[in-house]
DNA sequence: TATACAATCATACAAAGATACAATCATACA
DNA sequence: TGTATGATTGTATCTTTGTATGATTGTATA
C-alpha cells in the first residue's frame, strides 16, 4: 500500500493515514472497488496498533469516502466528479503545498532558499513535461 | 533512569532533567531508540508533576534530540553530527520539491496551477513567521 | 506593598495501545 | 444442500501515554 507514517511530526498517525489514501484516490493510484489492507495488515506494516488504522477507517467511512465492513474488509467507493472532484484536487494540492513548506522549514531553510529551488525544480518540469531532479554538480 | 533532582539549588527542576539526558545520551549510557521512562513514571520516581517531566520532554523536543510521541512515549533520537545534518539539508530540500511537484503532477495539476498556489502560500509564511494554510472559504 | 514573571501543579482532554468480542468467510463433512 | 468449526475481519471498551489550559506558588523588582 506503500503509506509512510513519520512518528516525528506531531500530526496524528490516523490523520497521515487518512491524508495519503485520500491523496492516492485523487491522483487515482486506487479506485472504486478496490480493497483495502485489513486493519491488521496495515497496522503490521506501519507497526502501529490496529485500532489507529481502525479509527482512520471509520473517520473515513463516516465520510462517505470508504466502505468498512465487518467481517468483510474495507473498500474504496465511488468517488465525486465533476466539480467536486476538482475541489478535492485542489484541496490536496493544498495540502501537500502546506506539507513542502512545513518541511521546508522544519529543515532550518528560508522562504527565499525554498522559492530558488522550487522555481529552478519547476522549470526542469516544464521543459522536459514531467518533475525531474536537478543535477547535482556543484 | 538514576536522574537525581537537587530541591535545594534554584536550578528549575526542567532544567536539571535536561541537563541529565543530556549527559547520559553523550556519556553513551543510554542510545539512540531507547525509551524514555512515561512522563507519569518520571515524576512518580522524582516525586514531581509529570507537567514538569512533560515540559523537559517537549523542550528536548524541539530540540531534535528525543521523539516524544503522543500515546506512544517519548525515544531517544540520532544525534545529529552537525556536519552531516548541514550537508543533507540542501538535499533533504531538493528531495522535498521534487516528491511535492511529482505528487501534484500526479494530481494532474499544471506547472502553472502549483506555481500560483506555491507562491500564495509562501507568501503566507513570509507575512506570518511560518508556513501556513490559506483560507479556503470563497 | 504591589506587580510581573517563571516554575510548578491540577485538571481535563486527545492519541495510541491492549484485550475481548461480534460478523463474515472458508472449509470440511454429513 | 445444510451445518459445524476455525480463521479472518472489523468493533467496543478500557488503559496508557502525551498535550493543552489555566491556577497556584515563589521570587525579583518597581
Amino acid at each position: 500500500m506503500n503509506i509512510e507514517i513519520n512518528f516525528q511530526t506531531h500530526v496524528p498517525i490516523y490523520i497521515q493515514i487518512m491524508d495519503q489514501i485520500k491523496h492516492k484516490i485523487a491522483a487515482n493510484e486506487i479506485a472504486p472497488g478496490d480493497q483495502l489492507p485489513t486493519v491488521r495488515q496495515m497496522a503490521a506494516d506501519l507497526r502501529v496498533n490496529f485500532n489507529t488504522i481502525a479509527r482512520a477507517y471509520r473517520l473515513m467511512d463516516e465520510d462517505g469516502i470508504i466502505s468498512t465492513q465487518h467481517g468483510r474488509g474495507t473498500f474504496i467507493l465511488d468517488q465525486p466528479t465533476g466539480k467536486e472532484a476538482e475541489k478535492l484536487r485542489r484541496q490536496d494540492l493544498e495540502r501537500l503545498t502546506h506539507h513542502y513548506l512545513i518541511e521546508a522549514h522544519k529543515l532550518g531553510h528560508s522562504p527565499e532558499e525554498v522559492k530558488d529551488i522550487f522555481l529552478e525544480t519547476l522549470d526542469l518540469w516544464e521543459k522536459n513535461g514531467a518533475p525531474s531532479l536537478p543535477d547535482d554538480k556543484k
